[in-house]
DNA sequence: AATGAATGAGAATTCATTCAT
DNA sequence: TATGAATGAATTCTCATTCAT
């Protein structure tokens, strides 16, 4: 089993035309998402996606080519998922107040398919999506920090986006991500470290 | 495979008493580290351990009873090294740098592996272990904590903790570890967060 | 492999819906009690079972969930189909002469799997179909002794059961079983344990 | 594993002779007899016989050359013992109870190692050994069977052995061995088979 | 003679993937 | 299109046996 590495597979097979097949596909990668938090990369079937997915293992496997192509769809919507969280949470109150909220908001969701999805083994299968999601992820984050001090290169934004996803990271392992304490500690982290006091 | 949880395992299933089995055991947890580094969880097979370190499949079930067995050790083994670096590192300079020299020189040796290590299932298993690692390396933040602004609760220590390891992980991932501007930007985070300006 | 203790095991992990499955595991079983028969427990792997079976190893531990839930499954099977045998010979002539003959058309069948069955460990895995079995062959034997011997309890039906056994199996061994010498002496041994008192 | 049939292999390696070796092989066949009774043919291990056993298993291939070697030492050991047995109590009181007493004795010692020593896989290997306890064994029946029972030819002889013995490996598995009841009725259908002509 | 470390074929079991219906 | 039965390579772990010390 395991680690076979297959050609450039991602893309999904078939495009899903009906409604039925569309709801198919939305429900493999549904539970895909579910299952693959909940149980890590070691542990994720594709068997048991197509279970808990409520259809037959033929049906999964006539939509993606095979586990990896899956596994991309499942980074991809939930990419997808968290620049719109980003999106909406920026609308509100102050930049570094808006991120960290966002960013808890996101990974309360699903945390752990957010960690695994990063961990996961050949993120070069995927490369272009995932290097685009970075990129955006990065402007996000660029933009805070050009709000809250300017003039700094891109190296602040990366050390900034890192630091606050090892701290919620941390937080949703320890259960503790919707503590206030963590959220004014890590709104303290990114005030300090760009600049001005809270 | 997967998640199958064995018994207590964790013990070695041996004392190694002549030179040459502790040399073979040695060979084993060496190999078994640099694999579980690489390839992640998954993709880590006892086979490849055993053949990596030179000596049969047989040899390695001589002295672990399982793969979970085998992993503890690799645990353990990496867990003393992180505090031997730690301790080192705090001799030197001033505590922000000599935490952040120290944990990119812990990181830098084997940066995957401590990632692996973290979101590994099961740590329960050697739960005692892994909680005594925690305690200790919490301590030492708590000690540069304590330092730089004194009087703060331990979650200070906490989120400092997972925002240096989200940096040095990210770096890692990324091969700028070595870079002088992270250790420049990831001192700066320490410093912006615990009290004065840079 | 050895005595590892399983979970529950026992049950089948899939129930087979279209005939072709059905047919899957009815040659699966039937090859088991074959082999388990022809080997013995030791020399018991269910890699050749399949093989016998003409089936795929895969497609037995759909069905199966281990070893031991295949032995339950020819367990259950064998005692079926001894009660029935015994229940069909139990119409004819006398009541000594039916049993002996009803025990002796049994383990023609198949006397070696009725000693490894027997002989198995952790019986307990299904104790209660076990025990079931025990329950009504036993009151088989009793019917025997109450027709011949009135009045006497369950101690004789014992004892005359496991020495009809003891001869039966020696038969079966010597590959004497069909010899009408070995037929007419086991009735003797029956009609003067049960005839005349003490 | 398992059941590999090597070439005759059968006699021991070495003939011990020093006091040392003669005690390590004996050491050897007792713990094989021990743990050959108590665990059965599987999870029999000549590494778990030698750690019983006190000695390395080096040693132990020092003088028997493969496993079946052992068992054929332990099984040789054991027919020496019955048949002791057997002389023993054939001594005392009137023959039918004689031969119930002594082989109640002999299995009271171990009725697990007998039961697993006939139904092992090859006995043709040490074949000889095998058939000549065999016949002595029936030699002692038939004395029986003539002094109650002239005239009678093998087959009665055979059909009471085994007879016997079934109720007594019965007896042994459900530990009521010892039971007077098991006694009483067991002599009686050795009477009851021999005492009246057919 | 004794030791025990090392070996590796073989056995149980899983899971990605295919294909007949 | 959907189904689910079937497949078999890959993985964990055991144990008889050898051999250097």
């Amino acid at each position: 089993m395991s680690t076979r590495i297959p050609g450039p597979s991602s893309a999904m097979r078939k495009r899903p035309r009906q409604a039925r097949s569309r709801a198919t596909v939305a429900a493999v990668v549904q539970a895909g998402a579910q299952l693959l938090g909940e149980k890590g990369w070691a542990g994720f079937t594709t068997n048991e996606v197509a279970e808990v997915a409520g259809v037959s293992i033929g049906s999964l496997y006539q939509y993606f080519p095979n586990k990896l192509a899956l596994v991309d769809a499942i980074r991809q919507r939930h990419f997808d998922e968290v620049l719109a969280v980003l999106d909406r949470a920026a609308d509100g109150g102050t930049p570094a107040e808006a991120l960290v909220d966002g960013m808890i908001a996101v990974h309360s969701a699903n945390a752990a398919l957010h960690r695994v999805l990063l961990d996961l083994p050949d993120p070069d299968g995927s490369g272009a999506a995932y290097r685009a999601f970075q990129a955006e992820y990065l402007r996000r984050y660029e933009a805070v920090v050009a709000a809250l001090d300017g003039g700094r290169d891109g190296i602040v934004a990366q050390v900034l986006s890192s630091a606050v996803e090892g701290v919620i990271h941390n937080a949703a392992r320890r259960g503790v991500l919707q503590s206030p304490e963590v959220r004014r500690e890590l709104t303290r982290l990114v005030l300090g470290y760009l600049g001005r006091g809270a």
